[in-house]
DNA sequence: CAAAAGAGGTGCGCAAAATGCACCGGTTAG
DNA sequence: CTAACCGGTGCATTTTGCGCACCTCTTTTG
């Protein structure tokens, strides 16, 4: 909307960090954008930019000024979705930062199924890192998460969490897959596939090979995706390890799972969570609902 | 600041009921008016205002707007004094709602205790019962409230509550003066002002005096005004009642004031809140840190 | 060390947007 | 029925914002 545009344009400014690249993205001269900043500071009683020799940087009233934006535009678009409730339209966008881990099977199920009540909400769906998924949430960039382990929690407010076992994932008629659970000391004995640092996963497992002396944890392979180390599982006696919301145990193609005994290695948690003390659209809440009792239901 | 202009004149439309008697007030014709109010409505996307043949009224959707309206121009008075703050200076503007009982010795000291350390504040004390006193809230009319017994507590976050026991305020010599507290009972013999049943204090005695049967609660007068009823126990042998916050102790003046026994009466409960789920500005937020300090200094 | 490049800022003419004025059609109160 | 208001609209006028050319200053580059 119109008087939002100031925050666009210091927005592309803070972004490109200059004025005249900014003005060249916002298809604007260099000097109609400089005079809207400089007046925008007067009005608003400070400077917001350090004026630097290579261009402009918010300067601390800047970077308060550029959450205010955020929130402001959050919240016009959750007033536009709340009206839209109560002009009986159905309209909405919810965007979701998650784990690779939810990609598959949960999400594309969870998703269609809330669109089935609700024609006309959109989704972006963005894989983060637990550490991007926060950042994603603090900028509005995402209503939701739902990650694994996440980092920092500051800003992050937990509406659901749940406990997921360790799975290896071998291929079928592996010898592992006799027993019910693996422990883990069984399964280092075999070559193995793990993602990086970066995921819960190897530092739960890190953390617990740690602690057991006998072996240690050397991957043959490190990977960030989760579906090359399932597949790579199929071309040698390997294994390699995935939360179960990952797998879908009724069409596992020639391969199988087995959870890591709890005695050994604590189970990742999944969190689902906002932004903390934010009021999310109304499609966001709904949506986040569903999913809380979704993940309950997976508890049990 | 000019991106909330619309706000500014849909509040203005919103209050006036009809765009001309907005456009006077405004000091715009009414015709500039109205196309900014359907400009705007066009680009929100939905009518706020439903056209009646007398004027125009807010819809549900406009209902919602002001709110957001409000909340927005709050969010940025807060966001100048966060810059305010780290710009070093020290600005800002204190809204109060308060009871009576605060006005005369309560409040002043300590509006002045905390302009000590940060002039440049300004504040605004409103008298207010304890329903306005919320609605002031609501309506981000004043940031903090103080009253006794408020009565929805829906959008009141209490931030500290002390008990007050009702005083027995009379002339200095009195017959009851005597006692170290004071019966029901006893005093209901003497002629008594009262304030009207929005305050607390009529409704708390109205109670008590309900549950014991021996009296009944009659006043000579009644009155809005706790100074009227203070000055007129000087002139007959009548007594009046108050909360010991509205009273100086070391200043009586002739008057002389005793606890009302807690096995008669309930204490009033004096409440500091918010609106809540606000973030208040920093001002507000640091002065009702203060005062919820003295308050619990003054209950011990 | 000088020239070039790239940064923010400014004066000026012009186009676009907002405003004021006069007026229209409709409803209501007396 | 008429007078008083109401929201809405066409048109001239004023205000605002924009693009262009150009300035000063710092940094990079040859």
């Amino acid at each position: 909307m119109k008087h939002l545009q100031d925050f666009r344009f210091i927005e592309a400014v803070a972004r490109a960090g200059s004025i005249r690249k900014a003005a060249e993205d916002m298809n604007i001269t260099a000097s109609a954008l400089n005079r809207r900043i400089n007046r925008f500071e007067e009005e608003f009683g400070y400077e917001i930019f350090e004026r630097l020799p290579r261009g402009v940087r918010l300067n601390p009233a800047g970077e308060l000024l550029i959450q205010h934006a955020r929130a402001q535009k959050s919240d016009l678009a959750r007033l536009q979705s709340q009206v839209a409730d109560l002009s009986g339209e159905r309209r909405g966008h919810i965007s979701i930062a998650c784990s690779q881990a939810l990609l598959p099977y949960f999400l594309p199920a969870q998703i269609a199924r809330y669109r089935s009540d609700h024609t006309g909400v959109t989704f972006s769906v963005n894989v983060r890192d637990r550490v991007e998924a926060e950042r994603e949430l603090s900028t509005f960039s995402s209503d939701i998460a739902l990650v694994f382990e996440p980092r920092h929690l500051v800003d992050f407010e937990v509406i659901t969490s749940i406990a997921q076992p360790i799975h290896v994932v071998m291929r079928a008629g592996h010898s592992l897959a006799g027993n019910r659970t693996v422990r883990l000391r069984d399964c280092l004995d075999y070559p193995h596939v793990a993602p990086s640092r970066q995921f819960a996963i190897r530092v739960l497992l890190d953390d617990a090979t740690k602690k057991s002396h006998f072996s240690q944890f050397s991957p043959i392979a490190e990977s960030e995706s989760f579906e090359f180390m399932r597949h790579y599982v199929l071309h040698e006696d390997a294994i390699a390890f995935q939360f179960p919301i990952g797998l879908d145990f009724g069409a596992l193609r020639g391969l199988a799972a087995r959870p890591l005994s709890l005695r050994d290695v604590a189970p990742g948690n999944l969190l689902l969570g906002q932004l903390r003390g934010r009021t999310l659209p109304v499609a966001s809440a709904k949506f986040s609902h569903q999913l809380s009792q979704a993940l309950q239901s997976l508890a049990v």
